[in-house]
DNA sequence: GTGGGTGCAAAGTGTTTGCAAGTGT
DNA sequence: ACACTTGCAAACACTTTGCACCCAC
């Protein structure tokens, strides 16, 4: 299977992913406090990539009360459960890709020229990573691919309809 | 073509990657002092990944002069040169991998439990990203695969030779 | 009630930059 | 000579943390 997949997520897979999380939380014996529900509420309500500073900024929009720091002790939380993954597209700042619940092994095409992200998926590709990390004495336990392109956009007109 | 090349760079080809960085600069009408010298020296003489502050290190054995401002602002040449790239292993500092100049699509595999790193290249998984990107309408300028995985070693054995 | 959680502000850390002096071309 | 480079230290930007208070369980 190889495609972006740009339909939204359906209110039942994204409460799937937050009962998981929830789930999570409970077993490792934590809490859930009002702050932590509100980013809860905000990472699996949808699929953009965000920084830690866009997750505060959206989160305060459900709490008032939630802080920065507060924020930043959650996001660990979030990469560790699995749910959450972290990545470096380059900038100063850390992104954050609250898709891999559903498409655990998705990974980008970033446009050099207008920023868009794409991901995709393919099973071919997987199932060679996973042969040559075999081949080399490893078991292969996650993967990114991470692709650097141009828009055909820009080749063909000189720019391309999202380039700020 | 898979598998790891750990067999040390011949004299030639790290002379080759100077030379393309020396004329890198040249053409860009940049001036050659000592300590980027002794900066580029060092990059070209080894085949390691390294931090800006390991390549600070480094420098300054062949020339004490080299300050730590030097090196961060002599690192982006690097990278824009294309002989060197900037690599982020989710570590708080980049990792910069000089071995771009023979192997420009190697990708690494990073073992969890030694962080040990291998490098690899498959001419298979190369064309499949080619024309996956290729179909979602851009044009692949450069990629990079992270596979993260765990020793055979670990598993068999309870520990790794390289385990610190 | 208690141990984990929170906000605040200060501290930390890798990287960048302003400035005056130095130097390759 | 001129413009690019350098070292130093201060500045930055993102992230982490100490502390006193708070609250979910």
């Amino acid at each position: 299977m190889v495609g972006a997949y740009t339909a939204p997520v359906s209110v039942e897979e994204s409460n799937i992913a937050k009962e998981r999380f929830l789930e999570f939380i409970s077993t490792k014996g934590l809490r859930l406090t009002s702050q932590r529900m509100a980013i809860i509420d905000t990472v699996f309500s949808t699929q953009e990539h965000f920084t830690a500073e866009q997750l505060l900024e959206w989160s305060r929009q459900r709490d008032q009360s939630v802080s920065r720091a507060t924020v930043y002790r959650t996001l660990p939380l979030l990469t560790e459960s699995g749910l959450v993954r972290e990545m470096d597209f380059g900038k100063d700042y850390k992104h954050y890709d609250p898709n891999y619940a559903e498409h655990p092994n998705h990974n980008h095409i970033i446009c050099q020229d207008c920023e868009r992200i794409v991901e995709f998926e393919s099973e071919k590709i997987e199932k060679l990573e996973d042969e040559i990390t075999h081949n080399l004495g490893f078991s292969l336990k996650s993967q990114r691919i991470q692709i650097n392109a141009n828009c055909e956009e820009l080749k063909r007109m000189g720019s391309c309809r999202n380039k700020t």
